[in-house]
DNA sequence: GTCCTGTTAAATGTATACAAGGTTCATATC
DNA sequence: GATATGAACCTTGTATACATTTAACAGGAC
């Protein structure tokens, strides 16, 4: 954990400027300065300019030589693309997952959802969460890091077109259909159907969502609820400073 | 085109560096020094090293912080794991494809294939072209900057590792009954089913390779004369100067 | 009033000097 | 002779000054 740590204090301005980026805190269109970064770090140019480039990398950033650094901008193109790989790979992962899930686990993140919480970023946490739990046993870490980072664009995307709240009702439903299948020891094939329709639901909703607020010039209420509810995202770098 | 050359040449360095990370030109383990590749490119540290910094996202290099960057190694994990994504992933993207595919670009491979070129490189570079051919009708954008990451990391750990001849061979053959299935119009599921059969065959023979040449210092000869043949790689970066 | 142009400001791009940490090799000591 | 120690060297990390390009604005010609 000490190699992992060190690694991440190296590129702890990176992660901060990605988690940012990631919960929406920099608007997709907005700009950003070097400088004014530089500043809130209190580092110099050159570390910010490290990490804006790998930013960039991930496609969260786009620089315009001598003119500026934009926050991406997230188009129906980016909502229903990244959506419709989740629908093709998700499944995949899930049955690669299946022999090894241990149904202590799965009773764990049923309670989760029984537990009915109305609260949307919690649902929204767990939802994620759950996913990713079930990505994370599919044995291959090649396949894991591609998931993870599909996961990361996929966040931002629903943070900056907004969700509603009867799609995250909807989705709990069918993460419990999920668990029960997956625990009533199903065919791979029936939970993996299930997990697919499960998603597209979700980008039927996320795309409809989107349309209905693209000419908005305001984040949706319920997008603007969750980043800052969502767990502690870096705000203030220099607030442990002084 | 202006455009996207433009963001070429403004990453040109980045550019050059992955090309020859990516076909081995600087092998595994090997240790890459800014000072010397400033020299190389005639221009100073900052710009190599904000091209070393998005190789270490690529994961090609490995930055060990005040002693050095390193040429990331490739493990038997690596060429297992990259294999199985692809087998897992590959034939969805086929599936997608088939609708937009076209019978005459199928024959232009097919007849690729039939002039039968025992030149290993040639072999390589038309295997690889296919693939990515077939990829690149899938219909989603994000699914193949995805799947061409995958095929270059899967360049990289093939050409560390080497290829033997009857491997490519049977690849050959196994192509042509792929492109075959496509033309007769076969169900989508017949025509993916070949072609994760043929990778199943590929994994088998890159991960018996690598075992038989781990051990060795050398790159085998193959993979060397690969190296050297394969499309101009941008060696002497200052060749345009003075 | 409109358009052209030169100037000014502001942003990123690059080079360089210095800082900090790690490796190696020579040397002294046991 | 083996080992510990320290200094010199090498490598990456950071800060800063300067270069380059763009955008915006003011002013004058038509």
């Amino acid at each position: 954990m000490t190699a992992a740590r060190k690694q991440r204090e190296k590129n702890s301005v990176y992660h901060t400027l990605k988690e940012r980026l990631i919960n929406c805190v920099y608007r997709p269109g907005t700009m950003l300065n070097e400088i004014q970064l530089a500043g809130e770090f209190g580092i110099s140019r050159t570390p910010i300019r490290e990490a804006i480039g790998k930013l960039e990398m991930d496609g969260y950033v786009t620089v315009i030589p001598k003119k500026g650094i934009y926050v991406t901008d997230v188009t129906m193109q980016d909502v229903f693309q990244i959506f419709q790989t989740r629908i093709e790979i998700e499944p995949l992962t899930l049955r690669m997952s299946i022999p090894h899930l241990n149904p202590k686990d799965l009773m764990f993140f049923r309670e989760q959802f029984a537990s009915a919480d109305p609260d949307l970023p919690h649902a929204f946490r767990v939802d994620t969460a759950m996913h990713l739990f079930l990505i994370d046993h599919c044995g291959n870490d090649y396949l894991i890091n591609m998931m993870h980072k599909l996961f990361d664009d996929n966040t931002r995307v629903i943070l900056a077109t907004g969700q509603n709240e009867t799609k995250i009702h909807r989705a709990r439903e069918e993460h419990l259909a999920i668990l029960d299948s997956l625990l009533a020891g199903d065919p791979p094939e029936r939970s993996a159907e299930l997990l697919r329709s499960h998603l597209e639901t979700c980008r039927q909703a996320a795309v409809s969502f989107f349309y209905s607020h693209q000419n908005s010039t305001e984040l949706p209420s319920a997008s603007e609820y969750l980043s800052d509810a969502l767990r502690p995202i870096n705000l203030s770098p220099n607030e442990d400073r002084d």
